[in-house]
DNA sequence: CTGAAAGCGCTAACAG
DNA sequence: CTGTTAGCGCTTTCAG
């Protein structure tokens, strides 16, 4: 193992220099610099990350929780957690990633043993467990998703009102008069609250806005549930053009039983996803689809915990823009007939 | 922070004994030992990763490397990161989450800094980056998947040569005749080597021995490859009733298609996967299925290298059995008519 | 069965 | 602009 002290010899200069060139917080002349440099150089050295995090008691690692019930869909959880881990390399830190297997104590474990600096929370429950240890703990923290009491938290999360929004306007935009919102399963209601109403609250706002006749209903993830919901909504509302649809399970059956009941996607109904791209480019037709920004609520979070590292405030929510991307399944509502 | 010599304090001992209360290398008296856990416990002390590091010469922590192309099932590659992950918590590791982002320099990173005592390496190609750096390097290590040249490394991989042999035996012993083995594509055997040429050696090998005959024909994940590659089997042999099918992406093309020329699965034809089994459970009909087995195959590696650690050498392949599972894409072979 | 004490490699005052 | 040095908290000889 090659240490800093050897690294001094072979430069001909003291250890504190090459610390001080290494983390830069003091001037180092340009000659000496590139002396040490050198020196680093051939001897192939790296600093001892335990040393380091001892003296310094700053592990530059973050740790990532990620679930083990796997609800969210994978893909998605995978994309933010290499987002994660991509940013956090540019911040020259690291990312343990912990299971919740070990149950919320790793919370305890993780910030009572230096291992990590931070902790970023993915998949948060309305009334998680973790949450309370991690206000005793006052560890820097990130959450992704909302729990039911944010304060004192910092959170990132797409911005579902606007999501529901912006899914009415472009319905609205297109001609659509009569629209439904067919929503999540009843049991995701219950765990993660927030994220469903929200949206229905905004799109329910901007449907009115625009003069929108809509409904609302939840929806099972089997092909039996669909059926049920949408020729509910077909006998209440038979002149229901455009449907948004947030339930990832459902889309498939929906696109097929649209079909089955002789409404052509998108000629006679518009379909508006709120899914991941993934799911919305495998559909065929290919979704109009609000999608879910994985890199970015990554990004965001990592932001978050090194801005505390740096003494910042970053309590508070931060709510992602949602972006729609018009594919095929969304079209001019027809003429009525 | 809870420190070592505070516990020692607190239960009226020596340092090192507590330490070696933590570490039981040696012999500790019943009551001894009950007061440094009391306090302990009453104290909440948690060990510095770093100190502990820096003392021992050991982190207590695996590096899992995963790849930023994600061409292998993500749902696949997530099962195994999480497998990992639980299985290092029972040896007391942590894991520490790379992405080949950083390149493959990452190897010598972590290696020079003792931030890890071990690396496992997912999704390995044939001609991998890391691997001479891992060799130079001599850092514990374990690989998922097989490369060109596997001498001296520990592997882990689905036996893929017992794979192909296990679909042919089950085609077999339904009374098909004539099989068709549906490939990857060009691509992934140019890439991924080893893992298509096993499965067909051993489909080969087995089909003849029971008498089947069989074709072999690579095949892209379109529409149009999988229709194309299709109908030239079926040109060709017509008499064509079994189908084992290695490639993600055609496999619900192939379902259509089947349905489409007048074969119904599994009266007229049965289809043999071998995918992960959330895929074949999300198909119409379900699947009869070889899965790949993340679970086992994280949990293996993980052994591998914690047996390197205490000194054993496990050099060599670690090839995992495969299991079929029996749904509802394969029946008995029809009649000749 | 238990203590005392010497580091592990690095950072960050404190000096100059 | 650079050097000296006292720890950071733990493990592990060496003594007893």
């Amino acid at each position: 193992m090659v240490t800093l002290a050897q690294v001094a010899r072979h430069a001909g200069v003291s250890p504190s220099t090459v610390s001080y060139v290494l983390s830069g917080k003091r001037s180092i002349s340009e000659a000496t610099r590139r002396r040490v440099e050198h020196s680093i150089a051939e001897l192939g050295y790296h600093p001892h990350a335990g040393a380091r995090a001892l003296a310094s008691n700053r592990s530059n690692v973050i740790a990532l929780m990620i679930p083990l019930r796997t609800d969210m869909f994978v893909p998605v959880m995978m994309e933010i957690a290499i987002s994660i881990t991509t940013t956090a390399r540019r911040y020259a830190h690291d990312v343990l990633l912990l299971t919740s297997e070990e149950g919320p104590s790793a919370v305890k474990r993780v910030a009572g043993s230096g291992l990590a600096d931070a902790i970023i929370l993915m998949d948060v429950e309305l009334d998680d467990e973790r949450i309370p240890l991690l206000r005793q703990t006052g560890a820097a923290a990130a959450l992704i998703g909302l729990p039911a009491d944010p304060s004192g938290l910092s959170c990132v999360d797409l911005d579902f009102e606007a999501t529901g929004a912006v899914a009415a306007d472009h319905l609205a935009d297109l001609g659509h008069r009569e629209v439904a919102l067919i929503g999540a399963a009843e049991t995701v209601y219950r765990r993660h609250t927030g994220f469903a109403e929200r949206t229905l609250a905004g799109f329910g706002r901007r449907a009115a806005e625009r003069g929108l006749s809509f409904l609302h209903r939840p929806c099972g993830g089997s092909h039996e549930a669909t059926a049920g919901t949408l020729s509910r909504i077909l006998e209440e509302r038979p002149g229901t053009t455009g449907f948004v649809v947030q339930n990832e399970a459902a889309l498939p059956h929906l696109l097929s039983l649209l079909r089955q009941v002789g409404r052509a996607v998108p000629e006679d109904a518009s379909v508006v996803a709120i899914c991941p791209d993934d799911v919305a480019l495998h559909a065929s037709p290919q979704l109009t689809s609000v999608s879910i920004p994985a890199e970015e609520m990554g990004r965001r979070a990592v932001e978050l915990v090194m801005a505390q590292a740096s003494g910042e405030d970053t309590t508070g929510l931060t709510l992602l823009a949602p972006t729609l991307t018009v594919r095929e399944s969304t079209g001019p509502a027809p003429h009525a007939g």
